[in-house]
DNA sequence: AGGTACCGGATTGCTCAACAATCCTGCAAT
DNA sequence: ATTGCAGGATTGTTGAGCAATCCGGTACCT
């Protein structure tokens, strides 16, 4: 044990340095964006040979990707076929709402990140939301609306947890997509955002955590109501 | 429209006939198996030849299933280095409890698929762990604990929240390899899982979900204890 | 002895080319 | 209109190949 200092030292050292992500992942991250914000709409095919040739990387290189982005469910396979970026049916919609249910509000009740000061900081994101309101930019509200929620899981301090509804986001955005229009859809929530926190600087998280659930069941509904039926894609 | 009476039966028809997996989910398969029964320990290194040769499949498949189980958290890949058998830090463990007092509570309490039988299904299963108990069955006892967890999981009604519970089950399993014995290690919380059940056939459902956030707590300190530290494996 | 530099073998990361199986399209025959 | 079928395109999977990286050992230096 030569040096009792250095190995102390060594220690602090993240455990592993910041190697470059694999290609596979970086074809899954170029898709993957290019899913989320809607340049590629749900239902499109994605050839391999089609990738292979624009991203620059090999037909096995996007296969790979492919796992990825189906286990992620941003994608779906059908065998022999090909693999078609995802389209929520209802059922998918109800299940997302479902997953919501069960994980926000367990989070803003009893997450363990929960500090004096996440009261002010939700509050920050809704102020957000509002100025965007009105400015008209209904990007900046849906986004903003996707901060907080997002703020919310991380109170329930679990890396597995914010990586499903991290996934759960995405795929929320794909749904949106789907929408005749999202124009003006975000705004009624803002509301019952504003309502949440109220409840939240009083202290009270119960109250908190049940005004959100009466907030993602009614969310629910308004989502199926503006989605299109299948016939209509 | 030559004929509806067809067409309302093909309806009927599960969408997606059930093909046969492709070559590099059942390797996938066939992989995890042996990691949670044990077959394969934490730290064991997952070489592509050795795999490929092993198993019949091309070295370009095996990587795919990697991808898969990358994705599970079932293993690890150090670039440049290999795959390996995922090996669960205390933080992991921390994690995964903190996932499990994120949603299992909250299925129990709020979850929609409770129904008047849901009490005596669980009471069922306690007793099947009771029985496996008498008869010193050390592998019943914890099979019965899980079924008893992805039981209450599932009245969450959720398949995206099914899916990662089942990970995260699978994942435990990890652990409980990691420990230095399993022997006697569950019997304590078949207490436990009587009491909830007892709860809830009082129809306290609020209560249940108390005392199972209070079983979590106490179960992650448990296996903590039980959990060889690093610098024994 | 203790530390460093270097070398060769093994393995990964990725590409490319190939081929059977399957699916899709269009067209011809009924 | 429906069926049958040929041709072309794409997927599923394999095998070989090669640069980059890592590992283990050995020789070299002090």
């Amino acid at each position: 044990m030569p040096n009792r200092v250095l190995s102390e030292a060594l220690r602090l050292i993240p455990h592993r340095l910041p190697t470059q992500p694999s290609a596979a992942e970086r074809v899954a991250d170029a898709l993957r964006e290019q899913i989320v914000d809607g340049s590629l709409r749900s239902g499109t095919r994605l050839t391999e040979e089609t990738i292979s040739a624009a991203l620059g990387f090999s037909r096995n290189t996007i296969r790979e990707a492919f796992v990825l982005l189906i286990s992620e469910r941003l994608a779906a396979r059908e065998p022999n076929r090909g693999v078609f970026v995802a389209t929520p049916t209802a059922d998918d919609i109800h299940d997302l709402y479902a997953t919501r249910l069960l994980v926000e509000p367990s989070a803003l009740e009893y997450g363990s990140g929960w500090s004096d000061d996440t009261p002010a900081e939700l509050r920050q994101i809704v102020e957000t939301a509002r100025t965007a309101q009105e400015q008209g930019d209904t990007a900046g509200i849906a986004q903003a609306n996707q901060d907080f929620h997002r703020a919310i899981t991380r109170l329930g301090q679990s890396r597995r947890v914010d990586h499903l509804m991290a996934g759960v986001l995405a795929e929320m955005r794909l749904v949106f997509h789907l929408m005749d229009s999202e124009e003006g859809f975000h705004e009624p929530y803002l509301e019952r955002n504003d309502e949440i926190v109220r409840l939240l600087e009083r202290g009270d998280r119960s109250a908190a955590a049940a005004s959100l659930r009466g907030y993602l069941l009614d969310a629910e509904q308004q989502v199926l109501r503006h989605t299109l039926p299948p016939s209509a894609r």
